[in-house]
DNA sequence: CTCTCAATTGAGACTAATTCTCAACTAGAG
DNA sequence: CTCTAGTTGAGAATTAGTCTCAATTGAGAG
């Protein structure tokens, strides 16, 4: 998982003559050790802990480019921070998310996504990504 | 349709012992007169016009108790800034947003709908509101 | 109409996430 | 090993939005 992530960060950066650097290599590595949605500020802290001399800068450069490479995908859930999950080797999935507790839920819906396309079909529009989040109450906050 | 939302406001601000103030029935009024999404420092230069002593900060206090009054809807099409639209009186949507050119289309899709409402009750979860939002490149800019 | 007082306001300080600046540093091609 | 373009850390800057507080005002009571 971590090793293919490498390769596609590594044939990204060569391909736009960007330098794996040793903060590069820490910063993809703590953010697949994290496990479900993190912060930038969150993956700063860990990526002091494996390097201490790491700087809020480059965690967000890096995300960046972690983000363009498509290794992480970007979440807004809406609280004013962006969260970061891993999108390398997973399906596509959208978001329940509780407004009482927080909670995360993640689900796959098929169906939903052919009528997504075929909406934008009828708007001759052409999907790159796209963002479905249901807030509510979850189960325990009913 | 103004008409109807300043009746709605005043009774909102009524029944939680709000004042309506000038400053509150001018930023209604420019927000209906605002076409499609405005943002709010739109909004306070907007307003200015009409009454040059409103400030940002009764601004952004107006547009919360629009947005709780239902009057409003608030929409992050991920620019960094929230928008809003009118909400009162319009049926629900959801956005197409062109990501270069940042053309915005509108569009309804009950079945979406009713395949979100089924996939809350597989995972006991009552939805309040949801947003669903498709980037990508429209009709001019494919 | 006037009084009263809680709600409201404007101005600008403040917050917090993210971006920028720039001099010192380094990956990696040759 | 040497270059050099890309990278880095530290902290300043930015920016949307929130907060503070003294002065003001809406509107019910009289």
């Amino acid at each position: 998982m971590l090793k293919e992530a490498e390769k596609t960060f590594s044939d990204f950066l060569e391909k736009k003559d960007l330098k794996l650097t040793s903060q590069r290599r820490t910063i993809l590595r703590v953010a697949f050790e994290a496990e479900g949605h993190f912060s930038a500020e969150a993956l700063l802290s860990l990526s002091k802990k494996a390097d201490s001399t790491i700087s809020k800068a480059t965690v967000y450069r890096t995300l960046a480019l972690l983000k363009e490479s498509q290794i992480l995908e970007e979440q807004d859930f809406g609280d004013g921070k962006k969260v970061y999950e891993r999108a390398q080797g997973r399906k596509h999935h959208d978001h329940l998310i509780c407004i009482r507790c927080g909670k995360i839920i993640e689900f796959e819906n098929e169906p939903i996504e052919r009528l997504q396309n075929a909406e934008a079909q009828k708007h001759r529009f052409k999907i790159v990504y796209h963002s479905l989040k249901l807030f509510g109450f979850c189960n325990s906050c009913g």
